[in-house]
DNA sequence: TCTGGGGTCCTAGGACCC
DNA sequence: TCTGGGGTCCTAGGACCC
């Protein structure tokens, strides 16, 4: 842990609810609630005014209303306004210095190692907030921000919590473990509802009480990783550097329906709308990922989650819905459908060729004859007999084998295809649930490989 | 009229490899 | 004919953060 108070954490002030009111005079000084507007929307951020009655972060709409006088604003995100108020924040403190770690769009770290200061005393350091304060107020036109700073993250995090809407508080080196001692154990990062629930189960509810348990207690109920971390925020210590750099691991969209869906072809719908979305930020990204990702949330709330890694990195949105769709047929669903979700992951930087790298190459358009397969639209309605071979010839460039297409093979049973060439058509057996089935790579003409009944829903 | 949407990280079990 | 262990990859679920 460091010896001066030189990580600084800044938070701004009900940010959301804080730029609707400065862009629209008429809310001054009234309650704002910022966040979903439907009927399952949730509270983004809560104004000051609105907090007064109970509004809060993460609170469904439907009981902000409920708690929130007349006259209350609820207003839907604006996040083209708070992303550029966000950069001239942002700004700010790569001015002030260019170690900054942003963790959303209104929180970031600063080192302020990196700051041109003649030393690093509490003094010192209160100086230059008080300036940055009243720098983030001129450049934004009004907005405020509460500032933490302190010998590492968790206690600029107290910090900046400690004195809000617009203070500033810095923890003088020595002091840590006294600030800490009197809190709520979900003062301590990694803390949430569920720990902090199994925590009161041994009558631990402040870090006072958490430091009573060892080492070994803390592990042995909450996993290496968790129970050592617990066992030393507990004591202050805490050496984790700013992450100045990041790469995405991960690009999703997910949607939470109105009202509960039951109908597959409306999911499927669905699902090929939001992989559009995820397939373009990949795009943008520059990235292509090899696994595949469905997320379904059931009405009474539980997720469930399936994913398909192969060894073919895309961001084809095509391919990702079709996969996703595979996902999501491999599951019972008679409850209906709450929340979809559509996601990849496994970037590389280029999609890769190789022995799995189904595109066409130059190779297979020399070396094999064109064959093709029926589209999707020419399978037969649900619970009709199986499709006529005889279409598999028919010259048609639509007429191809398409990834998602089920297939039956006489020696590996049903099975989809995970992807096709004009040369080759690969396809997985009996997936895509888990363990995966086999996989095997056909010649397109291939006769023992068939097209099979597509499947039937109710 | 309960509970969004974007992420990250960890755990645990099985497969597979050495 | 008794029984290794480590490492990595994949999958599912869960906790947590803003």
């Amino acid at each position: 842990m460091r010896s001066d108070p030189s990580i600084l954490h800044v938070d701004l002030d009900a940010f959301f609810a804080s730029v609707e009111q400065r862009d629209k005079p008429s809310l001054r000084g009234r309650p704002v609630v910022v966040g979903g507007t439907g009927m399952r929307g949730v509270v983004s951020t809560a104004s000051y005014e609105a907090r007064v009655y109970g509004a809060r972060s993460a609170m469904s709409t439907a009981e902000a209303r409920a708690i929130c006088p007349a006259g209350t604003a609820f207003l839907s995100p604006r996040f083209e306004a708070y992303r550029k108020s966000s950069l001239v924040v942002m700004d700010l403190l790569r001015e002030l210095s260019p170690l900054v770690e942003q963790v959303s769009i209104d929180e970031a770290y600063v080192d302020l190692r990196g700051a041109d200061l003649e030393d690093l005393e509490v003094d010192t350091v209160r100086k230059r907030l008080e300036r940055l304060d009243a720098d983030i107020r001129e450049a934004t036109g009004g907005l405020t921000a509460s500032a933490g700073a302190a010998t590492s993250k968790m206690l600029a995090k107290i910090g900046s919590d400690l004195d809000k809407p617009n203070g500033i508080t810095i923890v003088a080196p020595g002091e840590e473990e006294s600030v800490l001692e009197p809190m709520s154990v979900r003062a301590i990062s990694g803390v949430g509802p569920a720990t902090a629930a199994r925590l009161r189960t041994f009558g631990v509810e402040t870090v006072g009480d958490l430091r009573r348990m060892t080492d070994t207690d803390l592990v042995s109920v909450f996993g290496e990783r968790h129970g050592r971390s617990l066992f030393a925020l507990a004591r202050a210590r805490d050496d984790r550097e700013l992450t100045l750099s990041r790469e995405a691991k991960s690009i999703s969209n997910e949607e939470t329906f109105e009202r509960d869906v039951h109908e597959r072809h409306v999911l499927h719908r669905e699902i090929e709308r939001i992989a559009e979305s995820v397939g373009a930020r990949a795009e943008k990204a520059g990235v292509f990922g090899r696994t595949v990702h469905l997320k379904v949330r059931l009405p009474d709330f539980t997720a469930l989650t399936r994913s398909f890694t192969t060894t073919s990195p895309t961001r084809d949105a095509d391919v990702i819905a079709r996969t996703a769709t595979r996902l999501l047929d491999g599951l019972d669903l008679p409850q209906g459908v709450r929340l979809l979700g559509v996601g990849l992951s496994g970037f590389v930087a280029h999609a890769q060729t190789g022995l799995f790298d189904l595109e066409t190459s130059a190779d297979d358009e020399t070396e094999y004859p064109e064959v093709f397969a029926p589209s999707p639209q020419d399978e037969p309605a649900p619970g009709s007999d199986a499709i006529d071979l005889s279409t598999r010839f028919s010259p048609s460039p639509e007429r191809r084998w398409r990834t998602g297409m089920d297939v039956h093979h006489p020696d590996h049973g049903n099975g989809w295809v995970w992807g096709s060439g004009r040369s080759r058509v690969t396809v997985r057996f009996e997936g895509p649930t888990t363990p995966p089935g086999p996989v095997h790579t056909f010649a397109v003409d291939d006769e023992a490989l068939s097209p099979a009944e597509a499947p039937s829903w109710t």
